[in-house]
DNA sequence: CTGAAAGCGCTTACAG
DNA sequence: CTGAAAGCGCTTACAG
């Protein structure tokens, strides 16, 4: 035996392999400048004794936790549930582990949950999912106690501030295109919410793919909506009763696309048959429903991936070298999922 | 100043209130035999320095790491996004932290993993969603390095783990005594998975509802169904294009009853005024689609918070006192959700 | 390439 | 009711 009860500790690892604790350190950390043999001899009773370091000490003696946080506000949200996903599985392979708090965005002591988070557990890092990553409050408390964040889909990047994002302009351009290239010319567009940047961004998609096909807008044919079900619902019902109805219909949301959907069922037009439908965001139900829905797949769960790696990679070089903000605030690739809910337009 | 640089420890505290560390320890674990007028002072002392205990040294000397683990596997499933929700905000009234772990319930380093962040973490408890909690390979694993488990919704009950449910059979039976209590006799029942215990539940609560009226169970108005959306519609085409149709349709759960209602819209069948449907879970599409479904809902934060309250409360007394297998296995009350989806039979 | 010492910031016995 | 000592299990300088 090499331990009286209890599980195993670097001390037990150390006289097993006839070596000092701190030797034992470097193989386990992967430093440098440990013979061959040596570290040979230390993993095999690593390996034998089934030693795992204890995360307090380390953190206590290291100043690292292994920690990340995720901190979030909607529970609901698909978003956050592949957010979570994706950072689990990279804080794993990294050897972190992932702590999940889940706040009110105007909650009144927001500022004294974070600080009292961020004081017992010493995350390395953070990770922000909107709409938190906006608030003001909250990136002035985790600034001031020094904690790294990174930001998911923030309304807009902040100098300094890492992020990661997707390129919502782009996206709404390239199914915008889709349509066009289909044949449609009397495309309508349901909006989000006023307050999220990317309804706007969407938008600017929108309106940028039909100038550069010279198709003019029909004011008309834009709606506002909520990013809800009943709002897109709501809006289709507006444009599918005028005297010349659209051929096709942008919900930029998948929720509002299924409400579209529910209308255009309700009032007998056959998708796409009639009409086309293209949503954004490729939730679950998007591609149960019928007809199966045309969207855009934003990449969270690749986005929550990164983040965790800007977060446990980001700070290794001196942290006075220059900071590239180009390298700071990273776009990833998004997917254009073709269903059936668009065809030709006749 | 009391500290150079960093933050307040204990010692900086203890200095300022002009006693000793283990006073100001006794304080902040609320141990008893304290003078009130010094429990006065040391908190002051400690709301003016900001002070919070940092968790890596309390863990690492006392042996409690007041985080609590949550297991789960599909990310994707909203029973897990309430369950964090219900836990996270008890944790954090508590003074605990989750930590989350996304696991595949077939992975073939499934005991690794866990084992890893077991050693690591030292969690002082772990929350166990479906499928993991009825994998005994998970179970083991957790035994064996002496975590304590508290099993949500497990498929059975084990002796000697703790566990927290509600009561699938007592809640089919209500649902379906709400139809018959609007006089409907002729009803479909639309089964889930065989291999998922709540499966079984809710058909025996229908059947056992029926029998308790003397109304006969035909063997043709029952399907088999997945729990999906497909499974629904599909199980109600069969169902509705029988010469003698129902007059309503129990799905065992919301997604499936969704199905119905798209199978009924599609063959022109008005709900709730030509068939009445009824699902179980209460999802969120559930109070959106169009009628509004009536089901059940499931106390699902509910039973996450009392999941976390059963590991930190739960070893208090001498672990040798007799376990009471009644107070291991908690249950909690459901609630019938009767929407626009369910009406008088005619 | 390797190790002895000190210390991270708390809690647990043990005294008084 | 209060405190001095030891120790939890690691890592960080610092030597050699």
């Amino acid at each position: 035996m090499t331990t009286r009860g209890g599980s195993p500790t670097i001390v037990d690892v150390a006289r097993e392999a006839g070596v000092s604790i701190k030797t034992v350190s470097r193989v386990l950390n992967h430093e440098p400048g440990v013979h061959e043999s040596t570290r040979d001899q230390v993993l095999k009773v690593v390996e034998a004794l089934r030693y795992r370091p204890k995360q307090s000490a380390r953190s206590l003696a290291g100043g690292r936790s292994f920690l990340i946080g995720l901190l979030y506000y909607d529970p609901s949200a698909l978003f956050v549930g592949s957010v979570q996903q994706g950072a689990t599985l990279r804080c794993r392979e990294l050897g972190y582990h992932l702590v999940v708090e889940s706040l009110h965005n105007d909650a009144p002591d927001l500022r004294q949950q974070i600080d009292r988070m961020v004081m017992a557990l010493r995350p390395d890092g953070m990770i922000l999912t909107p709409p938190l990553c906006d608030n003001p409050e909250v990136l002035a408390a985790l600034r001031e106690s020094g904690t790294p964040c990174v930001l998911m889909s923030p309304e807009r990047d902040i100098r300094g501030v890492p992020s990661v994002r997707m390129d919502d302009v782009h996206a709404a351009e390239e199914i915008t295109n889709l349509l066009l290239s289909l044949g449609h010319r009397r495309i309508a567009f349901i909006k989000g919410p006023p307050d999220q940047s990317a309804s706007a961004a969407r938008f600017e998609g929108f309106t940028h793919a039909l100038r550069s096909h010279d198709v003019e807008l029909d004011p008309e044919l834009v709606q506002p909506g909520a990013f809800t079900f009943q709002s897109g619902r709501d809006a289709a019902h507006q444009l599918l009763s005028r005297r010349q109805r659209p051929t096709a219909v942008f919900a930029s949301n998948d929720d509002m696309a299924l409400g579209v959907l529910a209308a255009a069922q309700r009032l007998g037009l056959s998708v796409p048959g009639e009409l086309s439908v293209v949503g954004f965001d490729d939730s679950p139900t998007a591609a149960l429903v019928w007809p199966p829905l045309t969207t855009v797949r934003q990449p969270v769960a690749e986005m929550a991936r990164t983040a965790v790696e800007m977060l446990v990679f980001g700070h290794k070089a001196d942290p006075n070298a220059p900071v590239d903000e180009t390298e700071l605030h990273k776009v990833l690739p998004h997917e254009l999922v073709v269903r059936d809910s668009s065809t030709r337009a006749r």
